[in-house]
DNA sequence: CCCAATATCTTGTCAGCCGATATATTATGG
DNA sequence: CCATAATATATCGGCTGACAAGATATTGGG
């Protein structure tokens, strides 16, 4: 899975968003370090409706703007912890690593 | 950075290796998850070189056949220390969301 | 003698990120 | 009144990078 992928499925978890409601959500929940470009946010969107990870919500009509929302799907959430197990292993693995050589220096 | 340059660098913690040895030192300490493409590890260790994020350490000929050895940088250690901490910062984001998720419900 | 394993590297293809652009509405401000 | 920014959608093209495949070379086993 890509970055921005797992961040889609990231900010979908607690209610489904529409596409610029996701960029901002990800730009929040990553304390600004992450800014999901535009081109990139709908590619993301379609691939992940492609593989049934997101899935259309609903639309809605708010103040004259087309506000079209997708939801995580059951599938996605199980991707996105498979997803975050992996990545929590990949930073452990690393981060131990890196505490041996400081504690016995480089080999 | 990416994942297979990711596991590059924390394959290069302890020792010194060469491109052989990285392939099979990622896919123990993934625990066979991940399998370095050949392909794709001499073009990650170009650019990681470039980026001088590790270095060419030493030549060996061994049993006919030629050992290209890279160590990890103090510039890569520090780049990879913090790609752990932001890769666990994302792991633990997506998995309190999910947490709260399954505790209430979805929204 | 050929094949597998060890070891390097190059080339071509495909996926995907992202900047740029287009379109439309509402609010703000000069 | 018009320009600009914010909100909101979507598409297109360029560039980067992952990976499959193949070239090259040595050693050892069947």
């Amino acid at each position: 899975m890509t970055e921005p992928a797992f961040f889609v499925l990231t900010a979908l978890v607690d209610e489904p968003r529409h596409g610029y409601g996701i960029a901002r959500e990800v730009e929040k929940l990553s304390d600004g370090r992450v800014q999901l470009k535009i081109g990139t946010l709908y590619g993301v969107l379609d691939r992940l409706a492609a593989d049934e990870l997101v899935a259309p919500d609903r639309e809605e009509v708010q103040q004259g703007r087309l506000r079209r929302y997708y939801r995580l799907t059951d599938s996605g959430a199980r991707a996105l912890e498979a997803e975050a197990v992996r990545l929590a292993a990949n930073a452990r693995s690393a981060s131990e690593r890196l505490q041996a050589r400081h504690a016995g220096g480089a080999a």
